[in-house]
DNA sequence: TGCTTTACTTGCAATATAGAAATATATGCA
DNA sequence: TGCATATATTTCTATATTGCAAGTAAAGCA
């Protein structure tokens, strides 16, 4: 335990800190910059002239109407100065994306996965990295999955591909020359979100993702939590009512149950006695169907109080919601939010409910905002 | 929320970050020490020598069996080089303890509080301060309150005081010459755990209290998280039990409802039709009781669903319970161990649950721990 | 009495930093 | 147009911090 008082705390050269911040906070100005990073003016120039001479970093001229003196000239990084490829692996696909140093998505591509054996996957993640290899190399890969992974190398534990201690990282290596980074897929949703997407800005604050299953990532004084407990779903089940429907592990009402796609048609197709598709139980809610109103209605109220107890427990007053299981909110935004009042102190900051709108950054994106934040710690010094 | 980014980052001098490691890690040796804190050798016999001559640090002669070479000689703080003084304020007492700077406690005093008017309380304190001082000056004095808590300076809203807005810090440090940092009770508690109670050497854990309410607290990444969410109580009405009692809020089955002193007391008396105290009650269920029983081993089940849902949500393997409405594990803990295991993700790691034996650490100390904290990174430049 | 081993200290060169003065580039106004 | 004023950034320089490498200290062992 206390070898990580010092692992944690790893050194970072003052140049990489500038570069992030610039990265972060988009064009800024020195004067703010050396404020933030308690610096003196005299530093950051020096610090920040062979960014701007590697190309790195840029001056934009902004025009600021009406200002007295020399005119400003913020620092900015050139978003395509690197590429980066970001891998989401899923049971059966893998989905890839490059990216600009900002995680903005380039182009895509995704590939089924034959098997779950180590040299195939490495295999589509190799076709797939070349498949969108231009003339810019990548200067690292993102890999993400669902389940536990140490230190960035090794998959100690994937349900979805029956994984367990796979050494990823060092087998993609090996084919591509490339660094590679591997991290749980919610954790690196949570690293995008907090450096590129809705939680930017933010010091503290909880991601939940609702689709097949429900994910739950934290980032807590501005550092993302990635214990090897955060790889475990946690929040995935959660009790949240105790007259809802079983979910696969037998939790009565839990946030699996309650939230997710399968178990939100699977209640739907019960009740009709027929199959029905996501989009479908939405339409119904839509024109008043009783059966799917009642179950999204019920979704709503079961993910306030989720909301409130991450709230509460984790103490953030921000939430993020992502994932492609969110349609419901069109319905039952309200129950969310009067089950997230309910459960709150009234003396409490109301919670900050941010929505991703529909995967505006993406699990492979999160998988590249790894590999960017890893790289900057050493692209200011090298390559 | 952007600056707070800036303020988070305090910077601290390399020496308080040495006096801090060897406060909290005891006697450890200059090499250990120059591993930890990143820094070379040369650099460590530097920093501590002003330490050492100004007293705060000495050298212990460790007599090790075997060694070959020359012998080491770790460094330790001489704990009773300065003296500290915390003040836990509740409704109608101040409780305060001197402490040395490992927050061990020296002498203890109490007084009622005449009126929550600022002026009386605060001649309370310095009539404690008075009354505990000894040759040694106080180097600086924590208060606690329940409530929240802004800048360690001004107490914002304190129920139990009735208070809003109250610059309690001020107003002491202008009757006792001596730094005075005000901090919220639970995160003061949370804070003394860390360093110098069950907490130590654990980077992310949780504090739970159990007594006439439900207090929680929260570290991650080696920082209390105090937040204006953390004054807050946001543990003290989580749900627990859709069949457990109503707390004073209207909350069925909270955890207020559920584990607090006064509502166990209530539980049976309602059910003897007679007056119990706590101790009674204990006895009772200790004596096969059954209404004391079915109370108790409810609020062992509760106690567990709550410690559950921390370590899920917070992402935390360590909670530290505290206070002094913990009596009936002694009666509930196959409960509270059954209900965090059946709350749990059976491939997560098992929750390790620190009880802190009765008051070991008590909330004066906590606020105690607070002043030597904040203390800590002034120390080794100046006083 | 030396030799070996480990722990710590000192001298020195390299590096980083802040403060002050200098420089650059705008606006406002006579 | 020319000059005062304002703001942003850079350069110069003294100071401080650091790590490396060499040196010293304190034991055990032969």
């Amino acid at each position: 335990m206390s070898s990580v008082d010092a692992a944690e705390r790893r050194y970072r050269a003052p140049s990489s800190e500038l570069a992030r911040e610039v990265l972060i906070h988009g064009p800024i100005l020195r004067s703010v910059l050396a404020q933030r990073l308690g610096l003196s003016l005299a530093t950051l120039t020096r610090l920040a002239r062979p960014l701007l001479d590697g190309g790195l970093l840029v001056e934009v001229n902004e025009q600021l109407e009406g200002a007295m003196g020399r005119p400003a000239k913020p620092l900015d990084v050139v978003a395509d100065a690197r590429q980066f490829l970001g891998v989401k692996l899923t049971g059966d696909t893998a989905v890839a994306v490059t990216t600009d140093l900002r995680a903005a998505e380039g182009s895509r591509a995704s590939r089924p996965l034959p098997s779950h054996e180590l040299a195939d996957v490495v295999a589509v993640i190799v076709d797939l990295a070349r498949e969108l290899a231009n003339e810019q190399e990548f200067s690292a890969i993102g890999i993400s999955v669902g389940g536990q992974v140490s230190d960035n190398r090794v998959v100690d534990r994937a349900p979805f591909l029956g994984w367990r201690g796979v050494p990823l990282a060092d087998a993609v290596e090996a084919q591509l020359k490339v660094p590679v980074m591997v991290e749980n897929d919610v954790v690196a949703l949570a690293a995008a979100e907090h450096w590129f997407g809705l939680g930017r800005g933010f010091s503290n604050f909880a991601v939940l993702t609702v689709g097949a299953g429900v994910g739950y990532g934290l980032v807590m004084h501005d550092q993302v939590v990635s214990t090897s407990q955060a790889g475990l779903g946690l929040g995935g089940h959660f009790p949240l009512d105790p007259t809802g429907p079983l979910c696969f592990l037998g939790h009565r009402g839990c946030s699996t149950a309650m939230l997710t796609i399968p178990s939100i048609r699977g209640q739907v197709e019960v009740a009709l006695g027929r199959t029905v598709s996501y989009a479908e139980v939405l339409d119904l809610a839509q024109n008043g169907n009783p059966v799917a109103l009642a179950v999204l209605r019920a979704a709503g109220t079961a993910l306030g109080r989720l909301i409130a107890a991450v709230a509460n427990l984790a103490m953030v007053e921000h939430v993020v919601l992502a994932g492609e299981g969110l349609g419901f909110l069109e319905i039952a935004r309200a129950e969310m939010d009067a089950a997230i009042l309910a459960d709150r102190d009234p003396e409490a900051v109301e919670v900050d409910v941010l929505l991703e709108a529909s995967g505006f950054i993406s699990w492979a994106q999160g998988a590249a905002a790894v590999a960017i934040q890893r790289t900057m710690d050493t692209l200011a010094a090298g390559g």
